[in-house]
DNA sequence: ATTTTAACATACATATTTGTTTGTATAATT
DNA sequence: AATTATACAAACAAATATGTATGTTAAAAT
């Protein structure tokens, strides 16, 4: 039954879908490497071939998703001139449209999210830590810039501004993933960040004449 | 060995206690029984006579932590004239600061985000669910009738303000417990919610003087 | 055409964890 | 005071998962 390079590498890939489609069902802990064999139609040999145990397994899985487009971000930055919040506000609901289009995506994600990192898991959550801190390093340039180019309002700092959309993203993803994705990530997501950015604008006289003006008390 | 009524009880919160840091520790499917028993200073005899399984058991100290003061926001709601935004804020804020001093709820939160929900966990899920559903319900009847005295800004509605303060919230504190608590959670999330409370309240007159006026383009 | 080796399947040995059963000392009950 | 039921410990049985060792077949290499 030896195989071509070709087929082995197909059965290797097969093995990874099964995992990550098991994993996502069952939780990484609770899904057993017979589990994922029987799911991708091999036996636990295959998987001993071609990882050498289920934490490795997991590491290659977590491997294969590439990470969001840093290199996006970072080239938006550099953009002279144009309207930095208003990149980074599509910046970011592009990256919740794909989120939402992209089951592969997703399903990594919400393993990453609730498999508990037991201690031979550590470099993956440290490597979730370095991507997360580059990403809102990045974040808070582009924030920067906006703020130096006086399109940041009064109120927000580039850290600050940086982190509430951080975290914003955050909740609203971890929410979606976590809770059956209740509601429509895409929609919801675009429009509590059109709300959020129009925070972080500077008020310009025109806009206080369609609320109504309160007496400070 | 027989012991009484009272001394059984200490060791079923013994038990209860090495559970909670067993699981915060390990992770829940990581954790076992034999290392809770042997933390707690009994044998698996006595968990098993205290509780019939390890789902059990983390029904049970999922079930003694009480759940976040809903009786207070409702309460806050119903005072009349009052601040209502700021007592929203007040509220959060002070929710935030019991979660930063309270370790005990800060590993029974970081259990509920990470553990990985198989089957027979579900009804744990799904009460977290009810629980959040009650509790935003609550935040957006606050911002209703914030709304409705005319101290909500026109750029947020009462579901998008709610969903804003809760995705940032969760964000946040999912930030804080699952990295290693890395910030001064109560420090930084009064900052953020100041920021963003300003945002939800109305723009006067006054608060656009010391903001630079671009004209539009 | 042989030989070798890659890519698995199969079988096995072991460790781990769980659930249950039995034993037992003592508090509570009568 | 004798009995009973409680609160466990200790032992046992069974299931489960893992890792490894061995077998097998066909693709490559020679």
């Amino acid at each position: 039954m030896r195989r071509t390079k070709a087929e082995a590498e197909e059965t290797r890939s097969n093995i990874l879908s099964a995992a990550e489609r098991l994993f996502y069902e069952k939780g990484v802990s609770n899904a057993t490497l017979e589990d994922v064999a029987k799911a991708a139609g091999v036996t636990r040999g295959a998987i001993y071939w071609h990882f050498s145990n289920k934490t490795d397994l997991f590491l290659a899985l977590y491997n294969s998703v590439q990470m969001p487009q840093e290199d996006m971000l970072a080239r938006e930055i550099e953009e002279p001139g144009s309207d930095v919040l208003g990149n980074i506000e599509k910046l970011t609901v592009d990256w919740l449209d794909e989120l939402a289009s992209d089951e592969h995506r997703q399903r990594i994600f919400t393993i990453l999210l609730r498999c508990d990192y037991s201690e031979d898991l550590m470099p993956v959550l440290e490597r979730q830590q370095e991507v997360d801190d580059r990403h809102a390093a990045l974040l808070e340039n582009a924030f920067a810039k906006a703020s130096s180019e006086g399109y940041l309002d009064a109120n927000w700092t580039p850290r600050s501004a940086t982190k509430a959309l951080w975290w914003m993203m955050g909740g609203l993803c971890s929410e979606w993933l976590l809770f059956g994705r209740r509601f429509d990530l895409a929609a919801e997501g675009k429009d509590g960040l059109k709300r959020l950015f129009a925070g972080f604008r500077p008020v310009t006289i025109d806009m206080v004449g369609s609320a109504e003006v309160h007496s400070m008390t």
